[in-house]
DNA sequence: TAATATATTTAGACACATCTAAATATATAT
DNA sequence: ATATATATTTAGATGTGTCTAAATATATTA
């Protein structure tokens, strides 16, 4: 059994992993987490012994299959929480993460597959993540970055990669939410950004990084 | 704001508070929290020193205003978890209160009372008993428990005062459960024993705890 | 009331998770 | 390749919540 901490490093260490291809780096764990380098060296050490991790000093960790597997089910877990929260409790897209980071601590196997029921198995969070299933199997994930549709596409809006409030905040005061239709209308060479137009109405300006955290559906026609 | 540890001392003064009037005893509190005598007086300073419990040496606690809202907020909360367990999940009576242990701890004002506005505020948990409102206010309880119903009356099981795995699965088992009708048969003067009636139906016994521990209406015919 | 039993508190220790500061290893630049 | 900069680890300390064992206070009994 894990502590809410070690559970929080599994996770950070899951995430890293698929932006630091060869082993995470005690330091970009150290800032993804908040904390210090040292205590990170403390804390993997301790996720070493109980072989979760595997670690060589100097040169990073990477999951065992073990720890991996408690990675997903949190993941598993938060994204639940989030859709319970986003769809049956009215909260916000900004509202979400933050709550669902303490429910995924929540220690019931048997709370998280009747919350998958109730919710009737989703395959997707509000914020257009995948859901993984009880064996810690991902769906399939066929979206695109805004950023890489062409011109004249038009696209509806899946999900994004920044999950910050601010970034959330920004997207609904502008009006793009799930489900927003977006017409690529033109590229600017110079900085990369974007005009397009938001569900066949109103025109706006995106800038390149805005373009690469939204995620459209890939069908676009 | 408190500690999940500091969070469970003052929930056990407040229940505690009603079996001793004057005054939580040390011993009493590190029984119901399965701790030291020790352990308890260092936490009981601590809470005495965030004024949430006044202490006073060898003498016992009793809740601060402070405190007692917090324990309050905290039954609130466990009682709406308990509930959204048992009705929406579909746990059983007896496989929702560890679950809602931890819930309880969740840190989220707006999450209660969306909790609250979902299951439609609710007055009663599924044992029966009842959630105070966000001021704080119990509804009444006009219950009683069985061993204070006279031979031919009839009720309903509105609740349970041992909220234990065993005697919930021993309810279940000889068919009680909320709304169960119940007929008192006849008392038996030498252990206080009783036979009744379950749904018009099945003739059982009941000892004098059992009887104790079964909550029912007051309006009975 | 004095002697004994019980309850409570204090003192000192430990595991957890964190920190700062110092030591050591790896990477980079001249 | 050597010097310098950066990253990482170790050592020692802190706060939380717990424990055991010893000290002290309260309650009970003769």
């Amino acid at each position: 059994m894990c502590t809410t901490a070690e559970e929080n490093y599994l996770k950070a260490i899951f995430k890293l992993s698929y932006e630091q291809k060869n082993g995470v780096t005690t330091s970009s764990l150290a800032e993804h987490l908040a904390t210090k380098a040292s205590s990170v060296t403390d804390m993997v050490q301790k996720l070493a012994d109980k072989e979760l991790v595997n670690y060589i000093k100097y040169q990073g960790v990477t999951l065992t299959p073990k720890g991996e597997k408690i990675a997903i089910q949190l993941i598993r877990k938060h994204r639940l929480w989030e859709l319970f929260l986003f769809q049956n409790l009215g909260f916000k897209w900004d509202e979400i993460h933050e709550i669902a980071e303490e429910l995924e601590h929540i220690k019931s196997d048997l709370l998280v597959e009747r919350l998958d029921q109730f919710l009737n198995y989703p395959l997707k969070d509000p914020h257009g993540d995948p859901i993984p299933d009880q064996e810690g199997n991902f769906p399939k994930n066929n979206s695109i970055p805004l950023s890489r549709l062409n011109t004249g596409t038009k696209g509806i809006v899946v999900g994004v990669n920044d999950k910050s409030s601010s970034f959330l905040i920004y997207l609904v005061k502008i009006g793009i939410q799930l489900g927003t239709e977006i017409e690529i209308l033109e590229w600017h060479e110079f900085d990369h950004s974007v005009d397009v137009r938001i569900n066949a109405l109103t025109l706006i300006h995106l800038s390149y990084q805005s373009a690469q955290n939204i995620l459209m559906s890939e069908k676009s026609t």
